[in-house]
DNA sequence: ATGTCTAAAGTATTTAGA
């Protein structure tokens, strides 16, 4: 069973780049984030025709996520993070598919800091953790899958001083991060290369990408009881570099 | 290391967010 998520930046823009990428690898269930469209315009028809149903929270301009299952109905059981219902942003939607369930985020980016951005930021991440302690007290298999905006150390940074000032990387961004991790939860990509630079993202701005001048924002974490199950875990560079490209490339696990 | 890309607002170009 082939899971990834991927951060898409603008569903209707990058269609094509997503179909192409969904032939090719074949995934059996995708979280996508920052769809960028409201949930009059997300291309459900086209994703149908591909052999995907989805279930997906959008808003108009910003944020938006999706769930994608191929040759399954997502079973939807939430489509907002509980613990502030003043927070209307589309940012978390969760399904169960073929008795795994899929928590697919999109945390805030949380610049400029220190400011408001960034206090939003940790509370979301906070919310995520109170979120993810209640759902893996239940024994559920569960992946929570998404754009965390955390690098969570200095290896998921490639070797710079330009991103020190930002949300990306503060020590209060990565506390939010170890703190939802804990003990319990499985970061798969790293625990499955541990030592290695793997990125998923690569800013647009001064030739990052050419320079492979990325960062791991995008992380599944596993709940204890699929850790048997964990196959492989990798991200998909290619698709970054393609033309009219996300600034993010997929990243996806393996499970037997 | 070299400031990109996109949509919205409003109808040309500026602004904001990531």
């Amino acid at each position: 069973m082939l899971i990834a998520t991927f951060n898409i930046n603008n569903v209707n823009k990058r269609l094509e780049n997503l179909l192409a990428w969904l032939r090719e690898a074949e995934p059996d269930v995708v979280c996508l984030q920052e769809l960028k469209c409201d949930d009059r315009s997300f291309p459900a028809a086209v994703l149908r025709q591909e052999g995907y149903e989805a279930v997906w929270k959008g808003q108009k301009s910003w944020n938006g996520v999706a769930i994608l299952a191929r040759g399954a109905e997502p079973v939807l059981t939430r489509t907002a993070l509980p613990g502030d219902p003043a927070d209307h942003q589309a940012r978390y939607i969760e399904a169960a598919v073929k008795g795994v369930l899929i928590g697919c985020l999109y945390a805030p980016n949380g610049n400029p800091q220190p400011g408001p951005k960034f206090d939003y930021k940790l509370a979301w991440l906070a919310r995520l953790r109170r979120h993810a302690t209640a759902l893996r007290r239940q024994d559920v298999p569960l992946v929570l899958a998404g754009d965390y905006n955390v690098a969570p150390t200095e290896i998921d940074v490639y070797p710079t001083k330009s991103y020190e000032d930002n949300a990306l990387v503060q020590p209060e961004s990565r506390e939010a991060f170890r703190r939802l991790v804990g003990r319990s939860w499985i970061d798969a990509i790293r625990v499955l290369h541990p030592g290695q630079r793997i990125y998923t993202f690569w800013d647009y701005r001064r030739y990052r990408w050419e320079r492979d001048a990325g960062l791991r924002l995008d992380h599944l974490l596993l709940t204890p009881n699929l850790g048997d199950r964990l196959a492989a875990a990798g991200v998909e560079r290619e698709a970054r570099g393609r033309e009219g490209a996300s600034d993010h490339a997929p990243a996806w696990i393996r499970l037997r």
